[in-house]
DNA sequence: CCTTGAAGCTATAGTTGCTAGAGACATTAG
DNA sequence: CTAATGTCTCTAGCAACTATAGCTTCAAGG
């Protein structure tokens, strides 16, 4: 049985979260010590590294929590679980396409910074003319979550 | 002069964003007509596009709000705006690195799919074990933040 | 002129995924 | 046995909004 520090450790996660998984339904309430300290089976650990690896994924703690489910009732089907995963896939790539072209429109910004005054500074220009801009940025537009 | 919700289509900013960036001082308290109702000129539209811009680009409102500053007083030197913008490149650049890390774990997740029953899903069992993971999360690591 | 509906106002609380602090109890090393 | 560390609960805070409630103001139609 772990205390809750080795069980951080050994999880790469932090005391306060787990606690805080505990708290959001992510983990179920752990058994407790006499002195009133919770206690960790393996079982738990793995549990734990299963969120902390989801997350380090990008997957929300909701798509977490379905994935949990599925888990623990092995007679669904897989397609759920994949229908998860392939929905974080889009999002990444997304995020990666996105990414891709700020990178592009940061890099024409920083290379026309001719070290002048702010007053020709085109850092400051570009930002304030979406005209110029690579990406289509047209206004009604549903909002980037980087 | 514009109301709040004619700034808020042309600039492609929610009108209670618009109040909370009153809020935290990002921009100015505006005018108020008779009524009381908040009124913008040209300039104000200027600033909110320079902020939503910014926004896109991926800066955290404290990073635009050494931009504006700095755009305010014209007379400093470019090198403030272009250390910011660089900054920003180069959070940009890691993101990205990871998310191509993600990415490629992800393909190989929902590749491996069989579409038989959870109990054999490689889903779920990629994301329990970090071993099988092709991208270094040895744990005592700072926190990824995607 | 009056009414109606949209748009505006303030203030507060909720969101996500934690993190930090206070103040008290438990456990362990020397 | 004491001191240091670890753990407990509870509350509040972070970014960057978003949503709700209950009110007032405004513009257009009848």
């Amino acid at each position: 049985m772990l205390t809750i520090g080795k069980l951080g450790q050994q999880a790469g996660v932090k005391v306060p979260t787990i606690r805080y998984y505990e708290q959001i339904g992510l983990l179920p309430e752990a058994e407790r010590s006499a002195g009133n300290q919770r206690l960790y089976s393996r079982k738990a650990l793995e549990r734990l590294a299963f969120i902390r690896h989801a997350r380090d994924l990008g997957f929300t703690l909701e798509a977490i929590r379905d994935l949990l489910s599925l888990s623990d009732n092995p007679d669904q089907f897989c397609a759920a679980a994949d229908a998860i995963a392939r929905a974080q896939l889009a999002e990444v790539e997304s995020r990666l396409a996105r990414l891709m072209a700020l990178k592009a429109e940061l890099e024409r910004m920083v290379l026309q910074c001719a070290g002048g005054r702010i007053a020709d500074c085109r850092v400051i220009e570009v930002l304030g003319d979406h005209s110029l801009c690579a990406t289509d940025h047209s206004h009604p537009e549903p909002e980037l979550s980087l």
